[in-house]
DNA sequence: CAGTCTAGACCGACGGTCGGTCTAATTTAG
DNA sequence: CTAAATTAGACCGACCGTCGGTCTAGACTG
């Protein structure tokens, strides 16, 4: 076998993209160390060189995701110009993502992903994510209470619980997202769902009525990654 | 080797609860199914007799606990005596379970249980869990818009939300338990948890102001399981 | 500048474990 | 007595992770 040498960082890169490919098209369980290590081109003995386990490519894996994630918020809370209501609605409206691009894929990808069977590669990042995201969504509570829109006493632990429910809420969402063919009346449930997500919300946060609003700029698909 | 026939059912439960005690001491994916044989004194065929997979035992004892879990519940719904509010704050102080006995077990199951290896048990428990009980909560619910304590307008879907937010709760709380000793300071985190909670259930169910109360009948050990 | 050395990227056969299958033997019901 | 239900345990392929060892770019030496 010919032996190609690449910059450390360069290589764990690598594991990395084609661990988000495989593990989102085929799952955690149902891919093995073999399969990444084909697809990248590279030995076992490589894969352990950079990974003590597979679970270890999982946790790089999560953590990767969650910075991502972070960063996309990131910007919008250090926006000076922004209102903590804006801020807040624009945070959830901007959670679009790859649906954008093809339907198809996007189905693929979340019936993978909300298997029971890959709970833990959803759980990792979820939990990565929570750990990132609660602050800088608490700044965005405690701007809030200063300009008077919200009041809770701890805007992190407030923080936290709203994106608590909005994880579970996106598990009862992508499943009736997959089911929209067999079930077209998926569609009012939905937004049933939504609808009821904002009033927590609302409530929650102490906020004006009808203030909190990423319903109407959001259609089935948007909710979701 | 001496042969042993038993009635269906009761070999049945016997692998049940084997599967609850094991699972529940070393974890899902620690406890092979040769170490579930071993205990219960069969054989693999007997095993695969009566389960079709490791996992379809892992549903069969989900569907189990969840079902235990409504009896409980159950009772509490269907007495005709009490308000809803009563019947709201009974059912989240009745949630104490196997800590009284001993809390050295009870931190070796949590330990395990809430080990991110074991996300999938407790997954399958909660998913079941939910389906099960979300219509008994909705009708306390319901109960207690009727009786003008609570003001919502779906009462099925804000006992989702609710127990959504338990579950995930739970799981903050068990590690803060779990992290008791070397971290004393916990306690504190753990009751503003709960106050958080009370709040937050409070806000959604636009119920009277600390009309929602379980935190004092419990302590930092009773909320989990 | 030619030769040497070394860190660390890379290799792939292999061990041990696991979930699951299969056939034969035994027990039980009718 | 016999058909169906039940049980035993040898067996299988796939998997994760280990291990001893190879190869090469670039630093160091004289």
């Amino acid at each position: 076998m010919i032996r190609i040498s690449k910059d450390y960082d360069v290589r764990k890169q690598e594991f990395l993209d084609a661990a988000q490919k495989l593990f989102y098209e085929q799952g955690y369980d149902q891919t093995s160390v073999n399969t990444i290590i084909d697809y990248v081109g590279v030995s076992k003995g490589t894969f352990y060189h950079y990974f003590k386990s597979k679970e270890d490519l999982l946790d790089a894996l999560a953590e990767r995701v969650a910075r991502q994630r972070l960063e996309q918020l990131h910007s919008i809370v250090e926006d000076r110009k922004l209102s903590a209501l804006e801020k807040f609605n624009g945070y959830f409206a901007g959670s679009r993502g790859l649906i954008e691009k093809s339907e198809d894929i996007a189905k693929a990808v979340l019936r993978v992903m909300y298997e029971d069977e890959n709970i833990l590669l959803r759980h990792k990042a979820r939990v990565r994510s929570m750990e990132l995201v609660v602050p800088e969504l608490g700044k965005i509570i405690a701007q809030g209470v200063q300009e008077g829109t919200f009041n809770v006493p701890y805007p992190e632990r407030t923080a936290e619980m709203i994106l608590m429910l909005g994880g579970e809420l996106k598990d009862i969402y992508a499943r009736l997202f997959l089911e929209l063919d067999e079930k077209p009346e998926n569609i009012s449930l939905a937004k049933q769902l939504i609808d009821q997500y904002e009033d927590a919300i609302t409530r929650m946060l102490a906020a004006p009525e009808g203030s909190i609003r990423f319903h109407e700029q959001l259609n089935l698909r948007d909710f979701l990654v």
